[in-house]
DNA sequence: TGTACATCAGTGAACGCGCGTTCACTGATGTAC
DNA sequence: TGTACATCAGTGAACGCGCGTTCACTGATGTAC
């Protein structure tokens, strides 16, 4: 997607084509038919190409599904410390994930087949919670930075899994609903406030 | 372990024998080698049977680890209704947790090479989370009739989320220390409620 | 503008590996009489 | 108490399957001069 080296020649152009249109194949088989009952050769197949060029694109199965997640994780630990510190570090991460919206929204139809892909097969899940604490234990040390500390401590820990938790669950409500997703993350991290709460 | 017919005879002796070191051969070559490093052929041949008989005992290669973790959450279902219901949903299942310590106490050192097998592959890590999704779920509808609920709404579902949390930063720190269970679940369950504290 | 060469996306075939299945069997333990 | 039979844990061998690797190749596109 994003390439190291953007130039635009006609065999860059082809080689991003046809890694998108692996990634195209991929989701929409693994969403019909489940990610574990879908080979690498149907993919390739229905990307019209051979199925040895499936593995010059992904190390892989898996890999053709985890792309953009990191470039969200990195944006929110770019944007935290945009926040004031007159708020508390939850919210503070709150407002970071609404101001992030309007990349999301832009990519409902891919998140939404690849939540479906996850549901398919516990392999994959197994990948997601990998890279989702990756990217806890990112905002983790964003959150230590913001509070002046050299390392993070079980609190920042902490905070990123809530606001992780937050998030997922609003994400959720998102897809199965035709919901606002700003609204229902706003009512997310209002629950857990909530629950919380003796 | 619990098996349905308890009648003891020399069969079913030796047929749990068998099982239990099938079971304590790939706990401990999951935690020195890593789960995906090893083999059902090595497990076989470290419990002492041929190859074949792994899957007389166990459908998958990882259906060999979860053992007990099933139980743990029934326990804590029918627990539940034991508590006032003067007191808030998250104290009720921290206080529920903490009822149940000593049978988790007991079984440290299995839980300890349970998380490191968990460590060593996200293939098992994927299998570990649909686990605890389906636990949640059940904590979610005890939560329901806990309220005279028919069925478990949002607020359930993340109580038993943030519960779940909770209890699972707690035994990570109870493993990597020390300290008395029921005081890091305690303080686990009081930060919880800090750090969502606006 | 044309020729000669370099680069690189994609291919084909063969293979290793470990999970999990199938089928037919052995031999020890338990039960009926 | 002894014999005849049934049950069932465990075995051996062969196989299917899909992921992922290795090696040697083709052919199209781009670049140097």
């Amino acid at each position: 997607m994003t390439d190291a080296s953007p130039r635009t020649d006609g065999r860059s152009d082809h080689k991003a084509a046809t890694r998108q249109a692996l990634i195209d194949a991929a989701l929409q088989l693994f969403a019909a038919k489940g990610y574990d009952a879908t080979s690498t050769e149907e993919i390739a197949e229905q990307a019209g190409v051979s199925p040895r060029t499936f593995f010059r694109y992904f190390e892989t199965k898996d890999r053709v599904l985890f792309f953009g997640g990191d470039d969200f994780n990195r944006d929110v630990v770019r944007q935290l410390p945009l926040q004031p510190l007159d708020v508390d570090d939850l919210t503070a991460l709150e407002a970071t994930m609404l101001s992030l919206t309007p990349l999301v929204v832009r990519l409902k139809r891919r998140i939404r087949l690849y939540y479906r892909a996850l549901d398919s097969s516990t392999a994959l899940l197994g990948q997601h919670a990998a890279a989702t604490a990756r990217h806890h234990e990112d905002v983790a040390v964003a959150l230590a930075a913001r509070r002046s500390l050299a390392a993070p401590d079980e609190r920042c820990r902490l905070t990123a899994a809530l606001a992780g938790l937050a998030l997922d669950r609003a994400y959720h409500q998102w897809l199965d609903s035709r919901r606002d997703l700003t609204g229902v993350i706003t009512e997310s991290f209002a629950a857990v406030r909530t629950v919380a709460a003796r």
